[in-house]
DNA sequence: TCTGAAAATATTGTCGACAATCTTGGTCAG
DNA sequence: CTGACCAAGATTGTCGACAATATTTTCAGA
């Protein structure tokens, strides 16, 4: 028996909760985000069953929801693994951020209320603060800044661009940050370009508002570029 | 040139026939996108099981990939149903195609071979014969459209534009287009932006192609918006 | 020792049955 | 007559077992 088992039902905390595979499909995605489970480690059902203590079927659902997000990849009897981003996918995931956030940042200077516009510019200022203390510093870079453009996207009040952004996309993107622990390495330049689009959105201002952002991922993408380069470059060819 | 004896086997022509559950799914999706499966209809099981003459375990594994592409919604413990298309998600889809394929033509530009670029010149040459002769237009309006826009987003050279156009957004435009038989309704003019489109390839210029292809989806989408208001309109209320 | 094929093993795909949950229809109180 | 409650039916979720396929191991021959 449990303490807390008067359960509100009304309203449920954590969605879709109420069937097997939903708990272990979640349970697995943050496994997989945070890296307990490797990238290109291969996927055991009966192993995972065994883990969850759960039946394969339910898990087996799992693993197809985490298929459609792309987390991992599967072939017909051989199994699935968890997927191991390359630097091409991952320039590719940014140029289809680009384009979709864009999109979503017009939508946003048109659409959001001035609600969540004074909410939005206030997350900033504790972004702000969190990077001036060098302590919050890690909190901006692997949350926090996604839920500045997550906010975007729901300002949008476009479901479908939510919908690929959200379960296709940011679950990528967060792998990857975790991942590689990369920084965005540059905090207060992200940070005041965030503002500026904030700014651009709160005058309604729908080109200008796609351009920051568009301008801002695509920074984003190639700072990643550049890095990668001079990680590479330096040890020359290696499969020679 | 060379031979192409070693493609003989190693590309499978129908893609991923080899379990029960990606047979089937083909199947449905047809059923589908063709209408033969309304829209809002509910998809039981066992009924569904005995039609294609298969156990419930894989006929689940395929409703599941065809929840991942949009084209079915599922709740938990109730079933699921056909999505039915509302006109505020078909613009919104047609936004998101603005975007993602305005990005595509951009990258379409600089990364299309001149063999590809030559390809869909002839593909549009074959389009224009379709359309003089009216007998061709059906073919024209419901699938050669979306030939063209495949081969643009194929040109692109990213994996995950067309991972996102192919398996998300274009099942559910089909559809639509099969529901409503929407015509595209001006094919002149959408083949004479088509052939603008391949002409800013052709000249390599990124920012002219994004310009035109963004217009070009654009103006579909402003065309539909008329169309349903025209349509909604006059008539006044319906379900009085 | 190396190569190749065939058996052995492990994993995935498929099936039928049972349990949990939702829907439907009917009954009874107000 | 209306509304709520309850029971019966149907549907979905879950489980364990069996079949089909891929991978690994073994062993014989060169």
């Amino acid at each position: 028996m449990s303490e807390k088992s008067e359960q509100l039902k009304v309203v449920p905390l954590e969605p879709e909760t109420r069937t097997l595979a939903d708990r272990v499909c979640r349970q697995i995605v943050t496994a997989i985000v945070k890296g307990d489970i490797p990238p290109g480690q291969k996927i055991s059902e009966p192993e995972l069953a065994r883990t969850y203590g759960i039946s394969r079927g339910p898990l087996r659902e799992a693993i197809r929801r985490l298929e459609g997000w792309r987390l991992v990849e599967r072939k017909a009897h051989v199994g699935a693994r968890v997927v191991q981003l390359s630097t091409r996918e991952l320039i590719e995931i940014y140029r289809v951020r680009e384009a979709l956030e864009g999109m979503a940042c017009r939508l946003a200077a048109k659409n959001m209320t001035d609600e969540e516009i004074a909410s939005l510019k206030q997350l900033l200022d504790e972004h702000e603060a969190s990077v001036d203390q060098r302590e919050g510093r890690s909190y901006f870079q692997k949350e926090g800044d996604l839920d500045f453009h997550y906010r975007i996207v729901q300002g949008s009040k476009n479901a479908k661009l939510l919908e690929l952004l959200g379960d296709d996309l940011y679950h990528l993107v967060r792998m990857y940050r975790y991942q590689f622990s990369v920084s965005s390495s540059r905090p207060k330049r992200a940070l005041k370009e965030h503002r500026q689009i904030i700014d651009a959105i709160e005058s309604r201002d729908e080109e200008l508002a796609e351009m920051l952002m568009r301008r801002h991922i695509s920074a984003a993408r190639r700072n990643i570029e550049a890095k990668l380069d001079t990680e590479t470059k330096p040890e020359g060819d290696k499969h020679g």
